[in-house]
Formats: C-alpha cells, sequence, structure tokens
DNA sequence: TTCGTTTTCGGAAACGTTTTCGGTAGTTAT
DNA sequence: ATAACTACCGAAAACGTTTCCGAAAACGAA
C-alpha cells in the first residue's frame, strides 16, 4: 500500500508516531523514516522577482557572470556583458538589494534621528540631508525620539539593526547620557551631530552659530537702548541652549549690564511656558524693556501675548529671537531674529557622513560651524 | 623552491602568466594551477556583530537550534531555550535583519513618497504615519517627489528595490500617468493612497472632505454676504483641486450665483503667484469681494498683500482657505479656514496600509474621508 | 519485546547576491 | 615545441538567517 521512498519495499512498513500532525512511517528494511508528502498544490504566490539565476539560466551561463556582467567587472567578454546586459532589461531584471547589503556588509542607507519632524527646522535639515544623500547614492531612515532619551536609544538601535551604513543624530533634550552614542561608535559606525551636538564624544558636527547668534541678538537690543533684557532660554542639559545663554551674558557683560537671575527662565518645550515666563517679568517691580527669546516660537508666543496685553512693541519691550521661519516675518510686528539655513545644514551634515562612511579611516572628525545672520525687523527696531 | 599546492612537487613548478597582478603557476606533475596566497595579515576591520553561529558554536549546539530558541519555536526543551537565551542576552546578539529579511521575503519597513517634507502638511502626515508604524513593528522610508513626475517614479522604483513591504504615496502635482503604481499593485504590493490620490486605480485611499471643505468655505462667504467670489484653486492636474473647485462650483450654485471664468485662478505651487491671480482680480472691473483659496498659504500671501495696497479684510474683501496651520491663526486678520489632522490622517492611512500587508487576501480596499472642521475667524468675519 | 509515540535536535537547503580562485583555451615569444 | 602569457568563465563559498525534514532518544503501552 504504502512504499518505502527508499527502497520500495511495501510490507516492511510500520507506522512510528506522528511529527507535525502528519503521520510518520518507518521502513524496517532500510531503516529509514519517512512522511508522505502531498503534491503541495500551487501556491498563488505573488509575482516573483526576476533575480540573477533567472537571468544565466535563460542565457545558459553562469550566476557569476552575471554578476560580473552587471556589475561592470573586467573579467568579462565586451559582448557577453551587452547579451547579459540586453536581457537583464528585457526581463527588467531589478537587484535584491537585500541580499547585495547582506553580502556586501554595507547597506547604502544612512539612519536620522531627530528629536520631532513636525518642527520646520527640522524638516528642512531632512530636506537637505535626503538631497545630499540621494545625490550621493544613499536612502535614508528617519526616527523621530519625541524628546525622549529613550525612543532615542530604541532609535539607534533600531537603526543599528537595519545595518545602516551611518548615522545622523540631533539629539533628545533629555540626553545627558551619550552611552548608546559612544558604544556605536566604538563599534566602527559613523556618527556625524548636527545641530543638538555632543561634546563627550569625538564626532564629526555641524552646528549653529549659538553663542555668536545670542550674542549678537542680545546686542542689538542693548544698541537699541533696551537697560533691562530677560532671556526665554532653553532646556538647561541641552549644549545649545548653554551656548545661547553664554552668547547672552557675554553681550551684557560686554556693555556693563548686571546679570539678572529673575530675568532667566528656563523653558523646556512645553507649550505655554513661555507666557508664564512673561507673565513672571511682567510682574516684577521693574519690568524688563528687552526680551531675547533662544527659540522663535517662544518670542512669537510672547508677541501674540504682549498685544492683548496692549503692551507696545518695540518701544515697551522689544523682542528678538532664535531660527527664522515665514512666521516671524509674517507676525505684526515682524520678528527680528537670527537666521540659519536649515536646509544648508543637512546638506552639509550629510556630504560629512558621507564622507566619514567612504574614507572610513582617514577621516578627520571636525566641527563645522554654519554662518548664521541677524535679520532686523519691526520687533525690536527703534527708530 | 616554490611547491605546489597539491602535490608538494617542486622541480615541476613553471610560470603560467599573471593573474588579477599575482604570479601564477602551473605544476607539470599534477597539471594543476595555483597562486601563492601570502598569510594575509589581519585587517583591522571594525567589529563583527555577534551572529546566531557564534552562540550556537559557544554552547556546542546547531545554528538552527538557536534560531527556534530565539523566534519562540515549540520545538525545543524549555531548559535549553533558556540558556540560549541567556547567553544570547550575554553577548548582546542583534539579528542581523538584512538576512532575516532576505529569507522571510519581507522588510517589516514601508515606503513613504510625498512631494514635499517641508510642507507642515506633509510632515504632519509623516508623524501620524510614524507613530502608527512603529507601534505595529514597521520601520519607515520616506522619499520626496519634490512635486516632479520622474522623481516620484524613481522613489517608488528605489523603494521597491529595497523591498518594502507596503507603499504610502501623495502623488506629485505633475503625475498624470499612474504606469509606476499599477505595475506594482500588479506585483502584489500593499498600496495605500493619501490625500493626492488616484482614481484609476483600486487601492485604498484616505482623503479630505475637498469637496465638502471648498463647499462649505464658500457657502460660508455668501452667508457673509459676498456675491463677486475668487478662486484660487490648484494645479489643474490634480484630483484634489478639482474636488475642491467642485466644491466651490457646487455652493455658488446653491445660491444662484454665476460662475465667472475670470474669478477662477489655478496656481501650480510657485513663489508669488497668487499674488498674479490677486492683481488680476483687483484690475477687474468690478472686483471680487471674497475669495476662496485651496491652499491656505495663498490666503496667507493674499493677506500680506492686501494689507500692503490698504484693502480692509474682511469688509471689502473676505478671505478664506483650506488648510490650518499655526500660521493661519496668528496672523492678522487671522485666516478661517477648513481644518483638517494631518497627523491623524497619516496614522489612519499607516493603519490601513499594515492592515493591507497582514491581510494581503482578505482586504479590502476602502475609500476613508477624514472629517474636517469649518474655523471661523477674523478674515471672514462681517459682524 | 515490540511497536507506536513524543520530544528535542541537527543537517541541509533556501533567500539572492558577490567574490575568490582555478580551469580552459587561445596567443605570443623563444 | 614549449614556456610564458592573456582572456574569459564557472564552481563554490560566503553573508546570516529560517525552515524543512529526518534522526535519535526516551517513554509508554500492549
Amino acid at each position: 500500500m504504502i512504499a518505502c521512498t527508499k527502497c520500495g519495499s511495501v510490507e516492511n512498513i510500520v507506522k512510528s508516531g506522528f511529527i507535525r500532525g502528519k503521520q510518520r512511517l518507518f521502513c524496517k528494511a532500510c531503516e529509514v523514516h519517512f512522511t508522505i508528502h502531498l503534491p503541495q498544490k500551487e501556491i498563488n504566490k505573488t509575482v516573483r522577482q526576476i533575480t540573477i539565476v533567472d537571468i544565466a539560466k535563460s542565457l545558459g551561463i553562469s550566476p557569476s557572470t552575471v554578476s560580473r556582467a552587471l556589475n561592470g567587472r573586467s573579467d568579462i567578454n565586451p559582448a557577453t556583458r551587452q547579451e547579459i546586459i540586453r536581457v537583464a532589461t528585457e526581463m527588467d531584471y531589478r537587484p535584491n538589494l537585500l541580499a547585495q547589503s547582506l553580502n556586501r556588509g554595507e547597506t547604502h542607507t544612512i539612519g536620522v534621528v531627530i528629536p520631532n519632524i513636525e518642527r520646520p527646522f527640522f524638516a528642512g535639515v531632512l530636506a537637505g540631508i535626503q538631497k545630499v544623500a540621494t545625490e550621493a547614492g544613499y536612502r535614508v531612515m528617519i526616527c523621530q525620539s519625541n524628546e525622549s532619551h529613550s525612543t532615542e536609544t530604541l532609535n539607534v538601535q533600531a537603526l543599528v539593526a537595519s545595518r545602516v551604513d551611518g548615522l545622523l543624530i540631533s539629539h533628545s533634550k533629555e540626553t545627558t547620557s551619550f552611552d548608546h552614542i559612544k558604544l556605536q561608535l566604538k563599534r566602527g559606525l559613523p556618527i556625524v551631530h548636527f545641530d543638538r551636538v555632543c561634546n563627550e564624544v569625538e564626532t564629526a558636527k555641524v552646528v549653529q552659530e549659538d553663542f555668536e547668534g545670542s550674542f549678537v541678538l542680545t546686542e542689538h537690543l542693548i544698541l537699541q537702548g533696551c537697560k533691562r533684557i530677560a532671556v526665554c532660554a532653553g532646556p538647561r542639559e541641552l549644549l545649545i541652549s548653554v551656548s545661547r545663554l553664554n552668547g547672552y551674558k557675554a553681550a551684557l557683560a560686554k556693555y556693563d549690564i548686571p546679570l539678572r537671575e529673575e530675568l532667566i527662565y528656563h523653558t523646556n518645550f512645553i507649550q505655554g511656558e513661555s507666557l508664564l515666563a512673561l507673565d513672571g517679568w511682567l510682574n516684577l517691580p521693574q519690568k524688563p524693556d528687552g526680551i531675547l527669546a533662544v527659540h522663535y516660537a517662544n518670542a512669537i508666543d510672547m508677541i501674540v501675548e504682549l498685544k492683548k496685553r496692549k503692551i507696545k512693541i518695540p518701544s515697551e519691550i522689544a523682542l528678538v529671537g532664535f531660527g527664522d521661519e515665514l512666521i516671524a516675518s509674517l507676525i505684526e510686528p515682524s520678528l527680528t531674529v537670527f537666521h540659519h539655513s536649515p536646509f544648508q545644514m543637512g546638506g552639509i551634515a550629510a556630504k560629512m557622513l558621507v564622507d566619514n562612511i567612504i574614507h572610513k579611516d582617514t577621516f578627520q572628525p571636525i566641527l563645522q560651524k554654519m554662518h548664521g545672520e541677524l535679520i532686523i525687523r519691526q520687533s525690536s527696531l527703534r527708530k
């Protein structure tokens, strides 16, 4: 009835338990176990992509020759190559990038970790990264940390698991420990920091003129006659916040204006907190006559609030902000800002990373500071 | 001097040309060609990642067992599994996603094609996509078409080459032929359209209330007393532009207001062109007293220009726009808009795609329309 | 004992590509 | 004729994982 798959014997077959739900049989003659394989009805799988083996078969040659032809290697007859390319084009062959990456040990993909894609600054940086990366033949994989350290760590792990060739990162506001970066750096992963960098590790970095920008903005307020300048600073932990605050302090020092703690407020990217700061300042016995917001969005919020309170800008209080977006020029009064190009920053960072990836051994990590520009508008211009 | 690698003979060796720069030798005794392999000095390669084979070796078991243990298969002794997991954790094993994907035929990655990441609408959608995708265990790969059809096609090809499990797409303004989509759909790739959809193919779609929104906005203008309503429409080819224009027309028809061709202007996402439209309208013998911009950014531009020209909003000309951003509420006068949540849209689209991927066979493509909301602000409110 | 059963594991193939290295044939110089 | 050479190609291993299927061992029941 049932014949042994090996010797064909029929009478020596005995049952031998079940395996994976199927009856298992044993042939006493040749001492072999086996199960009966049903003809396996054709599965309606999605159309398979053409592989290099398909091309090789259709031409009666070996896969290695096809690979050589398609990769422009030299060990091949030009005529054969032509023919292979013709057939490959005809069959619409697309190399399987997964197989390629697995074999070559590189994915031609770079990973990007940013706090939040919805912030126009980061969106601009991303656009710049994409442009340069694409031109250099790299794909881009983007992750958002949402300003959370743990998410950032997970992001990095996920990107490494995807075997990205390099990493572009701007840290979350929470990030004060950089073990996740150090680990990957030690493993040899090229990493480039931008904007929110980290000084503990030796990576290439692209930064804005944080100190200089704040300095220039503050100095501008002073030159416009402001005597009591408040600052809406960023999170205490963030390096760029510190630099910007230092720029502010340096400008005050230059003009011998005393630093007053009550005029410094640290925000934390929380909705509405700049208004808390403002409220505090307005209740002081001596109100400030100028405000520096190290993030332009805070300045915008405060302009709206000041207008509600009928406080005149810039005559009673002058405002300046760090960073530029369309809204800064459209709001009334328009906002004086220190302007940087996020797009350009992204491009530079991506270029650095690609260099780092390509010249892994000789690459020298450098710090590049983007040049910014003071754009004077209505919010600070006292005639 | 030089011994044959096979027979060890020394005297039968003759030179036999060069191969890949190295001297080739021939042993006449055993008729074998060979080259001399230098001891291959240790290359200082970057630290290798731990593999399943490393774990297997360190435990003296086979890789398949390790794989089964780590993947939670049943064919394994609980004690062995525990031990394997312990060692894997200890060695900080991370599965190579490339190898996994190659083997399983799925990457757990979804591709997204959008016109431009810098547009707040799309940035919001992306954030929504990322959230849902990440929660479902999918990575996201983003491409920008920059409103170019050819780039969009290249994007799709690149994503397919990366073997994404599914595609989320919002077409460029140029895209009128959908062969690139049809091709991939035929190959079985799950695709979901959002916002700028395409009716030629049977995919799941998430759209805004384009018709309804325009209708409501236009009706609102009419109810505020506008008699001559101009429309700053989008690109002619874009489906959503057509729908929005139709909503406008339907509202006019409802109130028996004649449609005037001279009051319709098609923009093309080019800087400053809405001002051209405005200029044209203002030079008409009968100026419009209301304007609908199917893209809020055009409305913003026009508000700025109208203010320059000292034309009163909304008393002389009332304005409304489609789509909402912070700036719409901050500009003066603030802009009446039809509001949708991009974040939510992204989430819904991503969820649909994941459903489509997981239930490839049974998935029914549906069209989901997001609910929008009229937000009345100063730009149209005539007391 | 002897057969049927279950549990646990390993070998090997598979995914699609690249790369290494030798085989073969043909060519040139001696 | 033969040593030295070049040009072209294929077999096989490698990348790291999963999965198929049988082997081995241990156990239970008749």
